[in-house]
DNA sequence: CAGTATCCCTTCCGATACTG
DNA sequence: CAGTATCGGAAGGGATACTG
């Protein structure tokens, strides 16, 4: 556990306060992982409604940061009515396992995470 | 990629999003980091001044919760003046090789991002 | 359809002061 | 030393209305 995190002390040079900066918003990792379960583009109403609780500003300016740091590739096509499809570009595809590294942890561990909290609240009362 | 990570519509049962939500936050994970990098306990104090610019405030709140979940061990040893020190637990340990795979994402990508980010910044402000 | 613009509420978090 | 209490600014993000 010795090799990357930790120098967080020098804190634009840290890569996990960069991660978290970028990516520990709300809804970021959520479009991320719903468009790289796609293998063809998206469309924006086809994201929203998987994701299905987020609303349309906040997956517009999601969609422009991941876009930005080239997470994620758009495509607006001039039609009316409009049409604009958006893919997981390369970069963001390789963040993806590190992503499902987590998601196993928590879906292995959250029961118990719960629980234990469940009892240190009780304990906290009686305190 | 199709295992853990696609179920986050059941939004009370994805580990996603229990992962955004109790480690999302500024600080969660760089306490873990910090503490995980030690093999001995570690004082209040020390955690702080080895983050550098957490606040007394947020770093008592960020422990606390951590402790409920299980995460990070906390004992007391009631003398004068008060000593307390912070442990992760072996849960906690668990968490971090998936932090690291992201870091060592980050530390791998970010330089790229940046430039990513600054042409497409350049290119917005010229349309 | 895929946005923008605006309003506004809530949460986060830092600063400061105080305490056992 | 290791907190707790309080305040207030800033940011995040939802709801709604409007538009090419």
């Amino acid at each position: 556990m010795k090799n990357k995190i930790e120098n967080f002390h020098d804190h634009n040079n840290c890569p996990i306060r960069h991660v978290l900066d970028r990516l520990g918003d709300k809804w970021s990792i959520l479009v991320l992982i719903t468009l790289g379960s796609k293998k063809d583009p998206t469309r924006f109403n086809e994201v929203m409604h998987e994701i299905g609780d987020i609303s349309q500003k906040m997956l517009t300016v999601t969609l422009r940061t991941l876009e930005a740091d080239g997470l994620v590739s758009r495509k607006h096509y001039p039609e009316i009515p409009p049409r604009v499809e958006y893919a997981i570009t390369d970069l963001g595809a390789s963040l993806l396992p590190h992503i499902d590294g987590l998601a196993g942890w928590a879906a292995k561990n959250m029961d118990a995470i719960a629980k234990t909290r469940k009892k240190f609240v009780s304990k906290q009362k009686a305190a």
